[in-house]
DNA sequence: TTTTAATTGACCGACGGTCAGTCATAGAAT
DNA sequence: ATTCTATGACTGACCGTCGGTCAATTAAAA
């Protein structure tokens, strides 16, 4: 018998291998040629374990973006205040340290809407779920309002998509750089509606 | 001198020419050179009037937005409940009568994403204020709360980006269908939030 | 006739993707 | 221990097509 790879392993080791290079290179005029030659694999190679170029973009998405979310786990987990962890939260729509992860975000935000795969909508489903379940627990800490307890679910997915669309309008309307007094100033202006 | 076309009215009439192959075809896999022989046109006049294929989908989601954008405003003023116009409003992230639109929408977007001219953010911008005064007029109609009016503007704002958000990640996860009711769900959410 | 803007499609380098052939190794046979 | 063989991994030359250019052509205005 031959040897036998790791496919999902390999696969991963050569996204990884072209990190610097999605990230800072223009995606359009990347090719293919370019990524095999920098991973160190035969063009033929690429095809076994890769669908297209946008399949090599998802899998690096995919791979930072759990990184982060392991990340982003621990560190909401080591913070007191609720504000704090909000903050936290929404930090990655503007903080300059998630920069390079926020392009392959829009760059991966940008295939699915377009020409999505399968895979492509669980994984966003997947972080969908996830980081409304965050904010789910954020929102009922302290808190025992048994009203806030049964719309927390509807509420924090519809945060998270509002968030997101904050985030979207500002990077297609080119300010990019107004995120986050916007997301503030919807936090600030949602939470003051929570209150009354 | 020799002829001296309208170089604007051209573009258009150009972009329009290709309106259906744009929107039935498979964006990635449509050539340029289908599209200069399905206009009737030298592949190098495309080059004359566009930058390249994005900017063709730019010109084409502008035309028929900015048509949408003219007949919207007409039907939301003729129509009278406030309920109705809001629905009337939101109708174009599910309406089965504007999918094209839509796909064309999602396609500008990811290219507002990813790779935005100046015009193209400029055009998003237009489409973010145009949208944004038509919601806080409908907001603020037999509404004399000098409350509502002072937040009425940011309110707006963040109603669109909101539902805007909304419509991606249900896009994204491969739940176009449910559109309507995370939608509707949100509007009656943010309804009920406002009255308390 | 001259000038000048508009138009064209042959042409080019580069691209994405394929596939016939090569390589390397685990296990079978001796 | 050695040789053989089957098979999956790997490769890059190759193919058809692409996006984009530009020298040549057309045609209308001066």
């Amino acid at each position: 018998m031959a040897i036998v790879v790791d496919k999902v392993k390999k696969r991963q080791s050569i996204a990884l291998a072209c990190k610097e290079l999605v990230i800072n290179e223009d995606i359009r005029s990347l090719s293919i040629s370019k990524i095999t030659s920098h991973a160190g694999i035969g063009k033929g190679s690429f095809y076994e374990y890769f669908e297209n170029k946008d399949d090599l973009v998802f899998e690096l998405a995919r791979l930072l973006m759990s990184e982060y979310n392991t990340l982003m786990e621990i560190k909401l987990s080591e913070t007191q205040d609720k504000l704090d962890k909000l903050k936290l939260f929404a930090s990655f729509f503007y903080d300059s340290k998630y920069r390079d992860l926020r392009k392959l975000y829009n760059e991966f935000t940008a295939i699915s809407l377009v020409s999505p795969s399968k895979e492509m909508q669980e994984f966003q489903m997947e972080c969908f779920n996830l980081y409304s379940g965050w904010l789910e627990k954020i929102l009922l800490e302290d808190e025992d309002s048994p009203e806030l307890q049964a719309i927390s679910k509807q509420l924090s997915k519809m945060l998270i998509s509002s968030v997101k669309g904050i985030y979207i309008t500002c990077v297609a309307t080119g300010n990019s750089d107004r995120v986050e007094q916007e997301i503030n100033s919807f936090v600030e202006f949602s939470y003051r509606g929570d209150k009354k």
